[in-house]
RNA sequence: GGCCCUAUCGUCUAGUGGUUCAGGACGUCUGCUUCUCAGGCAGGAAACACCGGUUCAAAUCCGGUUGGGGCCGCCA
């Protein structure tokens, strides 16, 4: 049956949109529902819209639609029609279409499917309570429904506070969800639902009705927490006489006690997750599986491969708990397959950000070649004042980038570089059973050896090929346990308990550096 | 409470009546590589909620129970 659903869209038709109100930050879980539209208009050839849904004027704050745009450029969500593209259905601002709902409420009223209701906001609060009390579905009695013409003129007249209510049929409402298939309700339950504030002021179950129709949105794909507005709005397009667009119900994300996601959870916002050190790579391979995968075993999915092969039929019906561990493997994954260049270019804005090192602006070729991203070659170390080139940090990343699992890492990873003094416990300088005597003549092998070393045979591959069989003979056991030289030495260079290889550490640091740690660790003794 | 959605390893999931004592991934555990950590490689433990029914045959179909969730705003 589903299939069938499918063989009516030809490419071009489809039109998806994705409606945030800029309420909050952009989290995970409209991210998801946004980047599964994009998904199904791209793979169907179709459009996707951008609409802000800025009704409540209240709440709605510039600030927060800047955060949701750049959340979704950031993740490479491109919209087709937006708020900053201009398309053929007028402004993409709800708070700049009130003509338009105006003129359907209007409409409406005129033909006596909605009416002016002068009940009181604690009047209906009131009754709420009560139904619920008497384990009723809350719903609006019908009090104002039936206002004869004078009253309500005289009512307006007179300024009376009112709204505007929707008179809803009592029916069964029934339509075929593209996940879960056939989805029906008795709106008899429902009682007549508040469409606007006034003429000028909709809200979001009738702005949003009006808008999909004259936006022609052909599927609207969101949360299953919207299943319940759904006969709603059929019931508004009815009365309309609009046509209707297929509905697609996305599986809610969940946090780890299975219910729904939200700042509850500390659910960070979408740029958050890229403050964090976060790639756009990951986190769309990471938030397309929620709820969906391809049918088979393949698990990394680029934004192109997963416009190829979406498809809502593979879409689960039941909520997934949000992984964070799934992502971190993505991310560090999706870490592992940068270029060094690119990689280190990522994580430089966090070792500035520390204040390990500040970029030496002066030395930045200026102007730079047109097109060509400004790169700047010279750092300095904050600590020492020393210089350092952009080539260093690319080793010192790269030593490390199978480490990483998020960028922000690289701070606490490689801070010993861009360090003056370490600081750690002597105790830490011990491998195995060792005395301060035997650590104490480990660092003098290792200083005796290592001076022996020209600057210009300093690399890995040289220390190593000198260290290597003396830490065999250091392991008094004499089961060559490299440990009895390669740990202090590993210390000694970096202060900390887990690195990467003290050989290619020491050829970063280079021959006087090494040297001088492993004299300050030797003063510890 | 009412209405609605939903149910395979801890988590994300494959599976559409038989080739499945249920496959993959994350996590976890063991081993190897090794000075540590990470990575890589090899291997292990780990699930069809329950009860009925249909059928020669059910994780797969039907009914019920139970569990979980969503919604019940002059928010979206």
């Amino acid at each position: 049956m589903l299939a069938e659903e499918f063989k009516f869209i030809k490419p071009g038709e489809v039109r998806t949109r994705m409606a945030p109100s800029p309420t909050g930050l952009l989290h995970i879980g409209g991210a998801r529902a946004a980047l599964f539209n994009y998904l199904f208009a791209k793979k169907n050839e179709g459009s996707f819209v951008l609409r802000i849904e800025d009704t409540d004027l209240e709440r709605s704050l510039p600030e927060f639609e800047k955060n949701i745009l750049e959340s979704f450029k950031w993740l490479g969500i491109e919209w087709d029609e937006g708020p900053d593209i201009e398309g053929k259905y007028g402004p993409y601002r709800q708070s700049q279409r009130t003509d338009i709902y105006k003129k359907y409420i209007e409409k409406l009223i005129a033909e006596d499917k909605a009416y002016y209701c002068f009940c009181s906001q604690q009047e209906l609060e009131a009754q709420r309570q009560y139904q619920m009390s008497q384990g009723l579905a809350p719903r609006y009695s019908g009090k104002c429904a039936n206002l004869d013409k004078e009253t309500v003129k005289k009512y307006l007249a007179e300024g009376k506070a009112t709204i505007i209510r929707f008179r809803v049929p009592a029916k069964k409402v029934s339509f075929d969800d593209l996940i879960r298939g056939k989805l029906e309700f008795d709106a008899g339950l429902m009682g007549d639902i508040i469409i606007a504030k006034d003429l000028k002021s909709p809200l979001y179950n009738f702005a949003a009705v009006v808008d999909d129709f004259e936006m022609k949105i052909s599927h609207v794909i969101r949360g299953e927490e919207h299943i319940p507005n759904t006969p709603k709005q059929i019931l508004m397009q009815e009365a309309l006489g609009f046509s209707k667009p297929s509905y697609a119900h996305l599986p809610l994300i969940l946090g780890p006690d299975k219910t729904k996601l939200s700042k509850r959870h500390g659910a960070t916002s979408v740029l958050e997750f890229k403050k964090q050190g976060y790639l756009p790579e990951a986190i769309i391979n990471f938030m397309a599986f929620l709820g969906w995968n391809p049918g088979d075993e393949r698990e990394i999915y680029s934004m192109s491969s997963l416009v190829k092969e979406f498809s809502l039929e593979k879409v689960q019906k039941s909520g997934a708990v949000f992984n964070i561990k799934k992502l971190d493997f993505l991310n560090g994954f999706y870490i592992r397959q940068k270029s060094i260049e690119k990689l280190t270019e990522l994580c430089l804005p966090y070792l500035i950000e520390e204040g390990l090192i500040s970029p030496f602006f002066k030395e930045v070729q200026y102007p730079p070649a047109y097109g060509a991203k400004e790169i700047i070659q010279k750092y300095k170390i904050s600590e020492t004042g020393e210089e350092i080139y952009l080539e260093t940090i690319q080793k010192i990343v790269s030593i490390y980038q199978e480490r990483l699992k998020k960028l922000s890492e690289i701070v606490e990873l490689t801070d010993f570089f861009f360090k003056e003094k370490l600081v750690y416990n002597k105790d830490l300088l011990k491998w195995k059973e060792m005395s301060d005597k035997e650590i104490k003549n480990s660092l003098d092998r290792l200083k005796k050896l290592l001076s022996k070393i020209k600057i210009e045979n300093w690399n890995k591959e040289n220390l190593e090929s000198v260290l290597l069989p003396e830490a065999e003979k250091m392991d008094p056991a004499a089961q060559k346990d490299r440990g009895y030289l390669l740990w202090p030495l590993r210390v000694a260079l970096t202060g900390k308990q887990a690195s990467a290889s003290p050989f290619e550490i020491a050829e970063i640091l280079a021959k006087e550096k090494t040297l001088k740690r492993i004299k300050e660790a030797k003063k510890l003794l």
